[in-house]
DNA sequence: ACCCAGGGGCAAG
DNA sequence: CTTGCCCATGGG
């Protein structure tokens, strides 16, 4: 591999990046920068190269998941319209490997509030609770320990509202071993969910997000407000209870459900505009 | 002024 | 098993 660049097939870095899934990115022109984990990465994409900060090939390609095979993983989509129109309007789209705390907290901070929102509320969290990094305008993202020492009032600050007590009671949690996130990747799927279900402010969205952006459970479907719409048009009217519609998203939308559900997300939210029938 | 946002939790029917 | 309500904030 040539220093400073890496090879990126079947990929779209713009569309990754906001996509929703981290909320942390920011471009001058077409050059991205950011952390990964607490590492400044530069990225810009050159058809299908990415010209990277060098001695950083190896964290960019697995952190955006470059060796996820997307033709194979395509070719497992059900072949229904919704799913047909996300594909064409979404194709490069990738389901990055974030890390553990990092996405488990952002996603806490992430119910009922629009990804604008997310990301205010993710920058302001770093700019007043993380460290510094040489090279970067964005510093890292709080450990569990500086959010538990934080307090619930100074994260409020942060324009959390009501979710400033479940983060820091889980921040609290983690930092004294209530719960052993790196524990959770030896688990099968259920066991995993009920885990991070204990946690204050998880229930089954946020828990199948971690388990998706975190833990590559690729087969995990967050079922939030813009996906219950997508699927209860794809379930073609009458009553669909949350009940239902879990039970479609794990049953109809293949063995990479989870990136289906990132391109049907990702469709519907910039399209603005359902799919037809 | 009203409405909604990548929800969760708990009480009540 | 469902439905209703509250939590609190920012942007359209």
């Amino acid at each position: 591999m040539k220093a400073g660049l890496v090879p990126a097939p079947d990929f779209d870095l713009r569309m990754t990046l906001e996509s929703g899934q981290v909320f942390h990115w920011s471009a001058t022109g077409d050059v991205w920068s950011g952390l990964i984990g607490d590492v400044p990465v530069s990225v810009e994409q050159r058809g299908g190269e990415l010209v990277v900060t060098p001695g950083t090939e190896e964290l960019v390609t697995r952190y955006f998941a470059l060796d996820h095979a997307l033709p194979a993983i395509y070719a497992t989509f059900p072949s229904d319209d919704f799913t047909r129109a996300a594909l064409d309007c979404c194709r490069g789209i990738r389901v990055i490997r974030q890390p553990r705390w990092e996405c488990l907290a952002t996603f806490i901070t992430s119910s009922m509030k629009q990804v604008r929102h997310i990301r205010q509320m993710s920058l302001a969290l770093r700019a007043s609770f993380g460290r510094e990094v040489v090279g970067s305008d964005v510093r890292t993202y709080p450990d569990a320990g500086a959010i538990a020492a934080a307090g619930p009032e100074m994260l409020r600050q942060c324009g959390l509202g009501f979710r400033a007590n479940n983060l820091w009671k889980t921040a609290c949690l983690v930092r004294d071993g209530g719960i052993d996130l790196d524990a959770i990747a030896g688990l099968e799927t259920p066991r995993a969910t009920e885990e991070l279900c204990r946690l204050p402010g998880v229930g089954r969205k946020i828990a199948n997000c971690v388990l998706l952006f975190a833990y590559e459970r690729l087969d995990v479907v967050p079922v939030d407000v813009w996906i219950a719409r997508v699927l209860r048009g794809m379930l073609g009217g009458g009553p669909s209870t949350p009940a239902q519609i879990e039970e479609f998203s794990r049953t109809r939308l293949g063995s990479y459900a989870g990136y289906v559900q990132q391109y049907l997300f990702h469709h519907a939210r910039i399209s603005r505009t359902l799919p037809a029938k």
